[in-house]
DNA sequence: ACCTAGTAAGTGAGCAATCACATACTTAAG
DNA sequence: CTTAAGTATGTGATTGCTCACTTACTAGGT
């Protein structure tokens, strides 16, 4: 069947998200992908002129779909620990939908020789540290957090909180709800970043 | 030059784990671990009747590895705490000895269709946990850990530090110490467990 | 008529694994 | 102590396979 080229474009990056959660992100084929989306292998080449191009395209994909779940956390919240705890959410969200995600990131294959994506790759990993250590800040200030730690540390603490329990999930045949076991993570450890005892 | 087995052996190892941190572990070809350690590409399987024995051999080394630097960890330290410290430490200097390390454990590349090694490499990751686990128990009762945290989140925490720092470290070409840099965050988040405002 | 999305059939490169053969060590007999 | 047989480690060439990418050609939409 004929498609527009829009429209296969992101049929191709869904599959590949998929491909990629399922048999791991080096193991993608153009051959996978193309059967996964119902072409040939060489249609594929239609759309993208190389293979690294179509997975700058899934970065590109995976970066506006994160960006919209940090807006929505952000704008959806007033306070600034009800904002990090807004964000961690968020980003356990998008990686229960887009499985792929941490592989993506913490995998070195697809970065390798593959400097721009890698840089993308760090970039949206900033980003999301960058957001929290503005709250955080913000928090201090506000007497929320502890005086004591600073916000780029705590930063890093809840940060590799939801990298430890993406890859918990990921390693462990999902045998938990990332979502809620990770609130449940999250606010121990906010409950001791803030000093309250509730 | 004519080698011992056991020797040769040794030498496919170091070059697969220093050619896997290089670049990365699915690239990892037989011909360039032989190049490495400069043999013909077929000697390799003089050695090992498969690749993925290869691996299993690997993950043997460094388990053993592991083991030996836990156990030092915990014959070294008294105390439920400083046991904790200790053992976080050793696997960081674990990590900075073996660079491949987190891209081993958590990459599903290798994972994928070679059950035996994702086992392996599974155990490892619970043992370190467990061991925790262990001492942090073994803290709670003796009061220096806070009672509202129960032992399994707190390892939790400790371990995603680590490994949330192993990320960091190995994705930000590594332009910090991460044991000098893990160790500063590890004693934040014990003085936040511990309660301890010294 | 003309572009656009598609295809079938390649091409060359890289891969794990095999094979026939070579050379260094070990061992036991004379 | 020498030497011949046997074994352990190594090699170059090759095989069968998979991959990204190309080329020549085709059909649907406007």
């Amino acid at each position: 069947m004929r498609k527009s080229a829009e429209l296969r474009k992101a049929e191709i990056v869904a599959a590949v998200l998929d491909l990629a959660d399922r048999i791991g992100p080096d193991r993608v084929t153009t051959g996978a992908a193309a059967a996964a989306v119902g072409v040939s292998q060489a249609a594929l080449f239609r759309h993208f002129p190389t293979k690294a191009e179509m997975w700058l395209a899934v970065a590109d994909h995976v970066a506006g779909e994160l960006a919209i779940a940090w807006q929505r956390a952000m704008t959806g919240t007033d306070g600034p620990i009800d904002r990090v705890t807004a964000l961690v959410g968020a980003q356990l969200g998008q990686i229960v939908s887009t499985p792929a995600l941490p592989m993506l990131l913490f995998s070195r294959e697809l970065n390798v020789g593959n400097e721009d994506l890698r840089a993308a790759f760090r970039g949206l990993l900033m980003k999301f540290q960058g957001l929290i250590v503005t709250e955080l800040a913000r928090g201090q200030t506000a007497g929320s957090l502890r005086r004591e730690v600073a916000p780029e540390d705590a930063a890093v603490l809840l940060t590799s909180l939801v990298q430890g329990m993406a890859i918990r999930w990921s390693l462990g045949a999902r045998n938990f709800s990332l979502i809620g076991e990770g609130k449940r993570v999250l606010e121990i450890q906010l409950r001791l970043l803030t000093g309250k005892e509730d």
